[in-house]
RNA sequence: GGUCCCAUCGUCUAGGGGUUAGGACACCGGCCUCUCACGUCGGGAACGCGGGUUCGAAUCCCGCUGGGAUCACCA
């Protein structure tokens, strides 16, 4: 049997990354099979679905690489389209006896609720019209109509319902803590839980992959399927994603959407690699290309404890991908991150590439590495004040004067003609490296830091070189 | 509170009866050096507690403690 797993986010809001991590396993897990990866949109909830939402989830899937093979923009692959299957499904389990229609208000369930836990006892439902009768043909509900009422599942009272996970291993649940939940509301619309089975069945999904915030439906969606006679699906339940706090990673733990971090200067494949090595392992091995990962997936090497969000691994792994990528690729993926930060590229790519070479190993995002290149891309750079008063005193005016006359006279404006003209300059005044390099830096990049002087001139070029030091041979005599 | 899940450095993890408990991120220090980085070398840092089983337990069993999830006419 070909494995079939799927990923069915409800598209109510951004893409979260413990959310997205969930599809990403899913996805591996089908891919190293070669089996099928099936993308569900779980719309049932039509008050807060949005298709802004669902283009998120489409374009950070894209964004990741995580490809389906069956999902949108097929129509059948929504839940809102199907509920034809949903409404027969609950007649024929109507009919049979395994649901019935439950005419307790909200109001009322509340009401049991508080009681039962002033009571301390569970707070699930009692089952009150369990047992009451009514016909084998009686109509879906319709508040519109006047069918006020909801459908229920009846639930086994005795025995137990064993969930052996994949990830998780054996979870024992005993029936009778199982109250009858909801599968139909009074509106008619299908709950969760029964749409789900429904739709893992349909879609003959093998192995149900999903975060262990689920594992108490398992048995619920397992008895489900029994029901209506039918086999569940093989069920994978892996660890939640934390916050640094410890709990479950939200919105207010910040920066948590897949667009979020594709936004701040972060490349896919880093993304990726990291949600894949949190909470899975491969012996020592860190650095995963997309085969790799595939090839070597398996729900064995799954942990079994949540884990959390660690920013800074994350980072350290964008470092390695930006450093390791091909060069024009790397200053393809800058651009973007240039032009809406509204700042102009004084060249053509080679030398947009250039300016990269020199960047990349000091930024660990593209947002990073915009920051530092701003002084090779406005016109007018800003001398921070103090590194001024450090660097450009009144004496070293002649000097940088000399220097620019001398790399105004270099036939080959490279970096190794840029380095003779400096050796000229310094033999000349008794200077160090140090001691001459820094106030050109300061000239040139306006602070202390910056990539090596000879390749930040190079980038930068003469015209601009030349006429930054200038002004800063200007500024030596305000200063004084 | 009921039910379920979980427990190795701060974090991600390897290790599943005998290991100096390994790696990675982060942190600290040396080297490299025109600054900052990169790189490189080194360092500190963990088996939650208590009982068993065993010649021997981080590893197997039980309990405790701690953490998490979940208990909707949300998904």
């Amino acid at each position: 049997m070909t494995v079939r797993t799927r990923y069915a986010p409800s598209p109510t809001g951004a893409l979260h990354i413990g959310n997205v991590r969930s599809g990403l396993f899913a996805w591996l897990f089908a891919r190293h099979h070669r089996g099928a990866f099936i993308l569900r949109i779980d719309d049932t909830d039509r008050e807060r679905s949005t298709v802004e939402s669902l283009n998120e989830i489409l374009e950070s899937l894209t964004w990741l690489g995580i490809e389906w093979d069956e999902g949108p923009p097929n129509p059948e692959y929504f839940q809102a389209n199907r509920f034809h299957r949903y409404r027969e499904a609950a007649r024929e389990l109507l009919r049979n006896g395994r649901a019935y229609p439950c005419y307790c208000t909200a109001a009322e369930l509340d009401a049991m609720r508080k009681q039962a836990e002033r009571e301390h006892r569970k707070p699930g439902y009692d089952g009150r019209c369990r047992d009451k009768p009514f016909p084998p043909d009686i109509e879906l509900p319709d508040a519109r109509a006047g069918r006020n009422y909801t459908i229920r599942f009846r639930s086994p009272r005795h025995g137990e319902t064993v969930v052996d996970d994949l990830v998780k291993g054996r979870a024992v649940f005993d029936n009778a803590e199982l109250d009858d939940l909801i599968i139909f509301r009074s509106d008619g619309v299908p709950t969760y839980n029964f749409a789900t089975v429904l739709d893992d069945a349909d879609f003959r999904i093998t192995h149900v992959v999903r975060g262990d915030d689920h594992l108490p439906n398992t048995p619920r969606q397992m008895q489900i399927f029994h029901a209506l006679g039918l086999t569940p699906p093989a069920y994978a339940h892996l660890p939640m994603v934390m916050g640094p706090d410890g709990a479950k990673l939200s919105k207010r733990h910040g920066a948590t959407s897949v667009f979020a971090y594709r936004d701040a200067g972060y490349l896919p494949e880093a993304l990726l690699n990291y949600l894949a090595r949190l909470g899975w392992s491969h012996g020592d091995q860190e650095i995963f290309s997309r085969d790799e990962l595939i090839a070597y997936f398996d729900f064995d090497a799954c942990g079994k404890s949540a884990g959390i969000f660690n920013p800074e691994k994350l980072l350290w792994l964008n470092f390695h991908y930006m450093k390791e990528r091909p060069l024009d690729q790397l200053a393809r993926e800058v651009r973007p991150f240039i032009e809406k930060r509204g700042l102009p590229i004084p060249g053509d790519d080679a030398w947009l590439a250039k300016m990269v070479a020199t960047l990349r190993e000091r930024a660990k995002t593209l947002v990073e590495l915009v920051d530092f290149a701003v002084f090779y891309l406005k016109d007018e750079i800003d001398i921070d004040p103090k590194a001024a008063a450090k660097f450009l005193k009144p004496e070293m005016a002649p000097v940088l004067m000399e220097l620019a006359n001398q790399l105004g006279s270099i036939d080959n404006f490279n970096e190794e003609a840029i380095k003779a003209a400096f050796e000229r300059v310094m033999a000349g005044h008794n200077l160090k490296l140090g001691q001459l390099a820094q106030p050109v830096r300061v000239a040139l990049t306006g602070g202390t830091v910056s990539p090596g002087i000879f390749e930040v001139i190079a980038v930068l070029g003469r015209e601009r070189t030349i006429a930054r030091l200038r002004d800063a041979v200007r500024k030596t005599h305000s200063v004084g």
